[in-house]
DNA sequence: AACGATGCCAACCGCGAGACT
DNA sequence: TAGTCTCGCGGTTGGCATCGT
């Protein structure tokens, strides 16, 4: 099987590469003497440069010329590496999600594509960048405005509000921060040793990071710190989380923070986030997010559009069970049946998809209240979830700073709308066990961070929101990471079996199959000696 | 079916900042 | 302290894919 996708995937990079006469050693320049390659990577160069890192870490890029053989200049290996063959990278469409977050964040920042990143686990910087210039040129060309009202008055209610923040009226968010940021901080702590790309932590407690610096930029904003950019300080004057952040009610900020850190830690873990989960009650659904062609841009459906997520095209052949990628299950047939027949209608599109369907500025003010509200909607739900804290439900309200509707989603011509969904998608909402239905999604994940679920999943919870946010208390992702299985370094390697047995009643036995040494392509014995904590550079 | 426009993505380039010598 | 190295960021370009006419 896997012989078999290689073929076919070094067919395809063939025909790429034959297309676009990308060797070009001639104009390389020269490191001592050997001209370097550019142009795109093939996937023996891939090969190279991920076991060279396997070996030596990230860094020192320079050296990776020199030492592996690899014809490529540093900065080319740090782009690869950063861009395409870096763990947990997310690739695929943006989330509607993503892309509001993407908005508000480029109100606030500017063209700091890097810093934007930050706060969007698993995207590169080059990504959003990317998404950010086509989306500008396209409002541009409609004649609309660069950022949606919302966003605008948000930017004008931050100048507003310099004063407030911690000291200021709302200070139910800090509160909450100070008491769960230590579990989230130790929680990522313990999570250096599973995911790779999870810089180490300082070992400060973000409580301290919360008392010090909540109100100045430099230290409030950790989700940053999360990432491995030495060197943040560089432009840590531009205010995110801090009081100068903070919208009218001033929850703004932490619902992002929280956004973040959430999602770095459920990637962390190959799940989804609260708003990502894997809605699907029929595995094979669920497992087609990761097999069949999720590329799906705004203008494509992507309900239930999640795409086998190699590192790139380029990236056909290149081994790398070790970095977590197991051989993918065979691709049901009527999968890709089924999800190229949905309508469009069902779609979460990022531009055209509102109920009015009158313009990319009705889209993007469509997409802030759904996703407002389906934020409100899970933390209002998830009242036994450590996740949702007496906080977060008291401060949902205050999420509704784009003035959301729940009544939305349940409005019969929403092309979210609960009916709609369940009426053309019945095998979606079959009732089923959510254990079960999570499965896949996280199976996906965890064995290499490189698939996502995308908008259906927003899809699909808000069409069943009392069956599954019930669920969800007790299935939440928040369970696993409050767990004492989480903190007691399981994950490490301690224990192989107990982890496989986790693994099994999370994913169900097939996933679970492949343990985590198997995932990393550890033998069991390097496994288990492994400490709680390590890092990339322990793998061998 | 052909063609142009547009979207999307990957990669390169230049520059600046910090680290190192 | 100055020069060099290394890294990371942001801007730009080029090529393929897709869409619309």
């Amino acid at each position: 099987m896997n012989q078999m996708m290689n073929e076919i995937e070094d067919e395809s990079l063939l025909k790429r590469q034959t297309r676009s006469n990308f060797i070009d050693e001639g104009n390389g320049g020269s490191a001592g003497g050997v001209a370097l390659k550019k142009g795109p990577w093939t996937s023996a160069e891939d090969a190279i440069l991920v076991d060279y890192v396997r070996k030596h870490g990230e860094g020192n890029w320079n050296a990776v010329q020199k030492h592996s053989g690899l014809s490529r200049c540093g900065k080319s290996c740090r782009l690869r590496w950063a861009n395409h063959l870096r763990p947990n990278l997310k690739k695929g469409a943006f989330t509607a999600e993503e892309e509001q977050l993407i908005v508000e964040l480029h109100a606030k920042m500017g063209n700091k594509w890097a810093r934007m990143a930050a706060h969007l686990p698993g995207r590169t910087d080059n990504e959003i960048k990317n998404y950010w210039n086509t989306r500008i040129k396209r409002r541009q060309r409609a004649g609309l405005p660069t950022y949606p009202p919302e966003v605008q008055s948000m930017q004008e209610s931050q100048h507003d509000q310099s004063s407030g923040g911690i000291n200021g009226v709302n200070r139910e968010p800090y509160d909450f921060l100070v008491k769960n940021s230590n579990a989230i901080f130790n929680s990522l702590k313990a999570d250096q040793g599973v995911l790779p790309y999870v810089p180490k932590l300082p070992d400060i407690s973000a409580n301290s990071i919360l008392l010090k610096g909540l109100g100045s930029s430099q230290n409030s904003n950790f989700a940053p710190s999360m990432l491995p950019h030495h060197k943040h300080h560089r432009e840590s004057t531009v205010p995110f989380l801090g009081s100068g952040g903070m919208n009218n009610s001033g929850f703004y900020p932490f619902d992002h923070v929280w956004d973040s850190t959430f999602d770095t830690i459920a990637q962390s873990f190959g799940m989804q986030s609260p708003l990502d989960q894997c809605p699907s009650s029929q595995n094979s659904l669920c497992n087609s997010h990761s097999l069949s062609n999720g590329n799906s841009s705004a203008s494509k459906p992507s309900f239930g559009a999640v795409k086998l997520e190699l590192p790139s095209l380029q990236y056909p052949e290149t081994d790398l069970g070790s970095w977590g990628t197991s051989p993918q299950p065979p691709l049901p047939k009527s999968v890709d049946v089924m999800i190229q027949s949905l309508p469009p209608t069902s779609a979460l599109e990022s531009d055209c998809s509102s109920p009015h369907n009158s313009g990319l500025l009705d889209a993007l003010l469509h997409q802030a209240k759904t996703l407002s509200s389906s934020k409100n909607h899970y933390f209002d739900q998830s009242s036994n979830s450590s996740a949702a804290t007496p906080g977060d439900r008291a401060d949902s309200s205050t999420l509704n700073a784009y003035g959301t509707e729940w009544e939305e989603y349940i409005d019969p011509v929403s092309p979210f709308g609960a009916t709609s969904i369940l009426n053309e998608f019945p095998a979606v909402c079959a009732n089923k066990s959510f254990l079960d239905e999570r499965a896949p999604a996280q199976a996906q994940t965890l064995q290499g961070s490189i698939v996502k679920t995308e908008s259906i999943d927003h899809d699909w919870t808000r069409s069943s929101e009392d069956q599954t946010m019930s669920m969800m208390n007790i299935a939440g992702p928040d369970v696993y990471l409050t767990s004492d299985w989480f903190e007691h370094g399981s994950w490490g390697g301690k224990n192989e079996a107990i982890m496989t047995d986790a693994i099994a009643t999370l994913l169900g036995n097939d996933l679970a199959t492949s343990s985590p040494s198997q995932l990393w392509g550890l033998d069991s014995g390097t496994w288990n000696n492994m400490p709680a904590v390590c890092h990339m550079s322990d793998l061998p």
